[in-house]
DNA sequence: GCGATCACGTA
DNA sequence: GACGTACGTGATCGAA
């Protein structure tokens, strides 16, 4: 077991001050690391072998954080892996899976804190550098210690919860993929975002001047609150303002809306929000994020954050990168290949939640019109309005659309309504008809829910569980929660398992070839490539093929591929 | 300087 | 009476 103690968080920045290792429960040692950077790589240099060898098993914590910081000395972790943060979110997806928790949880035992040793984060918080050598080590080796214990845990509870398999083949082979792509990063055009910066500003501030005009004063539109008090109480622009929770005003977007077609001002000022949120999340804050020793973005995914298994993605997160309005997909141009050798593949699964709802619950009607090729929004909505597929409105493939989508998180009558245009009673009866049209779809989801309340969880095709512990509560508006849980975790659980699997093959496939081709990002149901464009034809059937076939389902996968110099054009 | 709240971006 | 899943980030604001 090893556990690297560095300077920092990002492994592009850190630089080692020891490693702890353990190799049996209560004993373990610490290696200090010279400040000195030749020092430290000769250092290194003589532990390559321990690293580098295929016959030792290395245990961690997050081990994907120790590869790679070790890989930026040129040191590659090989071997079995045991990760105990992966363990224990298969175990219990829901639960937090720091160090402390599990330690306190499993061994009953509470470890020296990170910031007892260097303090809470913030200006004051000294570096590992500083802490005095036999505080460090007592430290480290403790970590190393309990990790250790950790796994003799976690070992057997894999066996019985029957996630063996999913740790083994996904979440530990997963773990190095993830590591090469966050290492690897993606070029950004921070030129193009700077003149985007600037049309922002310009009409952000155009937009302000007329607010304020119709408000009648200046105050901070920014401020719900502030927001709040000017619309509902000095302009009274409704009866009875929907508060929020904490008795303010709402001065949410769906609220808005509905006051939207009569009040100038309040067009302005969904249209400010919005150009404010672009300009301040997006493109103001991703030249900052860019990495100075690589010029490239680095996200960091998170790979025991969401419940259901899917990835999250932080610092920053690349996964909500703007697409549906014509301003904010603008983003996505600045992100380019790493140079004019390279292009951007983006490669998307088509439906793959609805299809995994198909052929899960072997819903004939809708397997045959995915086996057709058929759109099947267009599809459903030919056969709850009953009418020919060519005949299709425009209103009805959109109303078809959200119930698909709807029936996936368990919508009702009432949320449907909000959704469309249609009322309640319209809403129901579509929802009445759908479950007709689509009667296996329906028992499903009682099997679903059945299950969870016989098991205590629910799972997705390869296993992974969710556990629902309110699923049988008294409470109907906690155990409503819990049934849409049950529909939902399994759906987009399986649909997180299958490109998972698509990955790690890919990721392989690269590598055994020695493609220069690099895969840079996952965003739930799609993958990024830079593709040097002489290996292009190669890497488009290489994708789309293993993407097709990581998951046989009684539903064919189907992947769409598109190239371009930047995101927005690939996608 | 922190955490809660609100709002809003994605699949 | 509430009322569709899963996330992360930025701005504000009140309490330290």
């Amino acid at each position: 077991m090893f556990d690297t103690e560095t300077t920092g968080l990002n492994p592009l920045t850190a630089e080692l001050v020891g490693i702890a290792f353990s190799w049996e429960v209560g004993k373990g040692f610490y290696l200090p690391f010279p400040e000195n950077k030749t020092e430290a790589q000769e250092l290194i240099e003589q532990l390559r072998p321990f690293f580098e060898s295929e016959s030792i098993e290395k245990v961690g914590q997050n081990l994907k954080y120790d590869i790679k910081v070790l890989a930026k000395y040129n040191v590659e972790v090989k071997g079995k892996l045991f990760d105990t943060m992966l363990a224990h979110y298969l175990i219990n997806p829901d639960m937090r899976h720091n160090m402390d928790v599990l330690a306190e949880t499993y061994l009953n035992y509470t470890p020296i804190s990170i910031t007892e040793l260097i303090g809470k984060k913030g200006k004051n918080q000294l570096s590992m550098r500083d802490v005095p050598l036999e505080k460090l080590t007592e430290y480290a080796v403790e970590d190393a210690d309990v990790t250790l214990q950790l796994k003799e845990h976690f070992k057997n509870e894999l066996g019985e919860a029957n996630t063996q398999k999913l740790f083994d083949e996904i979440e530990i082979p997963l773990l190095r993929v993830l590591a090469a792509m966050e290492l690897e990063g993606i070029n950004l055009d921070k030129d193009f975002l700077n003149g985007l910066s600037e049309q922002l500003d310009k009409d952000i501030k155009a937009l302000e001047s007329k607010i304020y005009a119709e408000a009648g004063e200046e105050f901070n539109i920014a401020s719900p609150k502030q927001l709040g008090i000017i619309l509902f109480e000095k302009l009274k622009l409704v009866d009875k303002p929907k508060k929020t929770k904490s008795g303010q005003y709402s001065t949410a977007e769906d609220v808005l809306s509905y006051l939207a077609k009569d009040h100038e001002i309040i067009k302005n000022i969904i249209e400010f929000r919005g150009l404010s949120k672009l300009k301040s999340t997006y493109v103001d804050a991703l030249p900052n994020q860019v990495e100075e020793i690589t010029g490239r973005v680095h996200t960091d995914y998170m790979q025991t954050v969401a419940a259901t298994g899917r990835l999250s993605s932080n610092n920053p997160n690349l996964q909500n990168i703007p697409i549906r309005t014509e301003r904010g997909r603008q983003v996505r141009k600045a992100f380019i290949p790493r140079s004019e050798e390279y292009t951007l593949l983006a490669a998307d699964y088509s439906q793959i939640e609805l299809r995994i709802i198909a052929a899960l619950s072997k819903e004939e009607t809708m397997i045959e019109a995915f086996k057709n090729g058929e759109d099947i929004h267009a599809s459903t909505a030919s056969k709850v309005f009953n009418v020919p597929i060519e005949e299709v409105t425009r209103e009805q493939r959109s109303n078809a659309k959200t119930v698909n989508f709807g029936i996936i998180y368990g919508v009702s009558a009432f949320g449907l309504s909000n959704q469309t245009n249609l009322s309640r009673a319209e809403s129901k009866e579509l929802i009445d008809t759908y479950y007709a049209t689509y009667p296996k779809l329906r028992s499903f989801i009682h099997e679903q829910v059945d299950f969870a309340r016989d098991n205590g969880y629910v799972q997705t095709v390869l296993g992974r569980r969710r556990y629902l512990k309110d699923i049988n509560s008294r409470n109907a508006v906690v155990r409503g929660a819990a049934e849409r849980n049950a529909v939902n975790a399994p759906i987009q659980g399986s649909a997180a398992d299958i490109i998972k699997i698509a990955m790690i093959n890919i990721y392989n496939k690269l590598q055994e070839g020695n493609f220069k081709t690099k895969m840079l990002l996952q965003v739930h149901d799609e993958l990024v490539f830079d593709v040097y464009k002489p290996e292009l034809e190669n890497v488009k059937t290489l994708v789309k093929t293993e993407m097709e076939s990581a998951f046989k389902l009684e539903v064919p996968l189907d992947v769409d591929l598109d190239t371009g110099d930047n995101w927005l054009e690939a996608h």
